[in-house]
DNA sequence: CGAACGCTTCGGCCGCGGCCGAAATGTCTC
DNA sequence: GAGACATTTCGGCCGCGGCCGAAGCGTTCG
């Protein structure tokens, strides 16, 4: 069965701690240069252009030449979701080890993009309150909107009767939270709403987001998220 | 970031040739002892000890004993999605290099379970059958049934009303065909009902699945599948 | 109870691959 | 055109980890 070769050959992409690193720092789908990537991950930028070579060559990676920069991002959305579901085993695999605090990782913890929808404290947190009001259901790998959760989101400002291709409602494990969170058309759709509504704003060059003094008391109001509790 | 750690240290587990074709023979969700494992990826029952110890130990394996044998199968469903998302990958990646035919995974490349639906050439002509009837669509990564689809697969004796929190259905590229199929409730419904109607039976031991003279007539008038094309 | 069997542990060999320093290539700026 | 900067190539070091032979442990069966 000389299938298994080949699906350790994109494993072993990922196998690697500092490949890893590059993958999850271009998770959210931004564009990052060698040297950049070289800073995040802490090698130097020869090292770092020879894993980048791999990843390109293994087609994780597309990347864009512009002027004496190169830009690298995943090469598709299924990249992602194949880094998901490996993090979904990761973020189960033993008792919580050994986390390190890191005063810069903060603000990525408490609210980021994943892709195109939302993660960290406030993912978890929005996924909670739907669940926990019986508008959304999950399960390993799948999620149902109910009939309430339609109409709620529909009064939010979600178009979900818009026929989509994509998946319409799936668990994405958090990496930090280590809780499941929207992901799917539902995901992205909650999130650019979100935006759209000026709840929460983009940090330059990061993932993260900022949640408005507006957002705050939307969530509260919407959601019954209360963010002093964090 | 010290999440691309864990990341690796799963996806390492993967990248390993021989353990990867570990997991493949396992992917269908069977239970399989050391040394059949062993002898599936060609190498000593010692080597297979340790690289089954380290998957057990990652949480991608669990094991039962019983008596003198040790069986190992998959932990979890998670761990079919993250290799089928590994596949996906890999089935993308680059030109279709050689491929060795071998006469004993003809049967296999024919039909097969995938976990709990249909794959290989069967479950890639029924998801081809269905998507050009317009009665699924497929995208990326999720698809979804249309009304005209609704109707079809309810006449054909499935319960699709049942709400069920696993994703509903959604594309599995396939290692063999490179295309997609059906996965998800969906799918592992469409695979029960073939069994159930007496179309397929499953091969002793095998992943692979037969398809009867009742399949063949059955998959050419309900679906136009003509079987005579492989 | 002894032999066969399934599986694991130990010890040692060997090669792959990650890492960096130095230097080359290409691009932009002044 | 010189100098700064981004990136790659080359060469060499070094350690991790896969592999197997031999041996050990527990189970089963005659």
């Amino acid at each position: 069965m000389a299938t298994g070769t080949q699906t350790a050959e994109i494993a072993a992409l990922v196998g690697d701690p500092t490949r890893a690193n590059i993958l999850m720092a271009l998770a959210d789908g931004r564009a990052l240069t060698a040297t950049e990537l070289a800073f995040l991950a802490r090698i130097t930028p020869q090292t770092a252009s020879g894993h980048l070579a791999k990843l390109v060559d293994g087609r994780l990676l597309s990347v864009a030449q512009q002027g004496r920069h190169r830009y690298f991002r995943l090469a598709s959305p299924l990249v992602s979701a194949m880094l998901e579901s490996i993090n979904a085993m990761a973020a189960i695999e033993g008792p919580p080890r050994h986390r390190p605090r890191s005063a810069t990782d903060d603000a990525v913890r408490h609210a980021r993009y994943c892709y195109d929808h939302l993660a960290g404290w406030l993912g978890v947190a929005l996924a909670d309150a739907l669940v926990a009001r019986g508008h959304v259901e999950f399960g390993e790998d799948g999620g149902v909107v109910t009939p309430s959760g339609t109409e709620f989101l529909t009064a939010f400002g979600l178009d979900l009767a818009r026929r989509t291709r994509r998946a319409f409602c799936r668990p994405c494990i958090d990496w930090s939270e280590r809780r499941p969170h929207i992901a799917g058309a539902v995901g992205a759709a909650l999130a650019s709403r979100c935006f759209e509504l000026g709840w929460i704003t983009r940090i330059r060059d990061t993932r993260a987001v900022t949640i408005t003094a507006k957002g705050r008391a939307g969530l509260r109001d919407t959601f019954g998220i209360d963010l002093a509790q964090r």
